[in-house]
DNA sequence: GACGTCGTACGATACGCGTCGTACTTCTAG
DNA sequence: CTAGAAGTACGACGCGTATCGTACGACGTC
């Protein structure tokens, strides 16, 4: 699904295409349209003025701040990739699993069961969080 | 996000409103039209003829099935609701989490810290997964 | 100083989703 | 037998998203 606009905030998360090119931004750092561009196009096909409109479209919801003071504007990520991330498994939650990050967390661990060393990554957290929140 | 439209049993996943009208289904078992749409007006206001609408695109979907021997035909999920927030947690670790579920769930205990009863449970679930994996 | 290149802005299109109104059919009470 | 209630089918609209083409301004090169 793509997410429920609202986020806690104020901006909207990002749409699948807009987290794409967030995605960029945030392994690259401030970069040009071109720059996204290229990069983008590793994977897809899409055209430049596809990503740039993305680009234009994400520095309305504020996801982005923009340099413009050059001739080719310099964009870069205005929030952080676990903002975003946060953001999602909150909206998954709340939508499917009653709010409940404990549902969710169980859910995924039945259906995909990850591998016995992260499964120890997890119990680490878990022992960490615990010592914390005790 | 709305579900990405493929999931690996052909089905495409619900979208939101669907979920809603499913998530009837299971708790109440086969159902008439109406009876769906009396229990969906608990929480919204959405017409009768916007919950059958849903309905029939459940039925182009698979995910329901229909007994349109009576006059006033009769709905049943056709899926589990396991399957379907199996789809959405694999879906969103997918497109946001490389696939892995493990960095899912270590977001999501981070992000939103269940209570130390819920980080118990969590921590059975380990257990027994690690005792049946090995 | 003219021309091609690079860049931005913006309108147009297509599609899916959610929602509803209307038309048509069928049952039933009087 | 007939009028109205109940039910289904289906077209239409508004909205957001994704995508692209085109228009237009700016800049460097000869």
């Amino acid at each position: 699904m793509n997410p429920t606009p609202s986020s806690e905030a104020g901006r909207p998360l990002p749409t699948d295409a807009e987290f794409r090119v967030l995605d960029v931004l945030w392994a690259g750092g401030p970069m040009s349209v071109r720059g996204v561009h290229d990069e983008i196009r590793r994977d897809s096909d899409v055209t430049y003025t596809t990503v740039l409109k993305i680009l234009q479209n994400l520095l309305g919801k504020g996801l982005v701040h923009r340099d413009d003071s050059a001739r080719s504007h310099v964009y870069e990520a205005a929030v952080e990739r676990d903002w975003a991330t946060r953001g999602f498994v909150a909206d998954l939650a709340d939508r499917v699993f009653d709010g409940s990050a404990a549902k969710l967390v169980m859910r995924a661990l039945s259906d995909q069961t990850p591998s016995p060393e992260e499964l120890d990554e997890v119990r680490a957290l878990l022992d960490r969080l615990e010592a914390e929140g005790g």
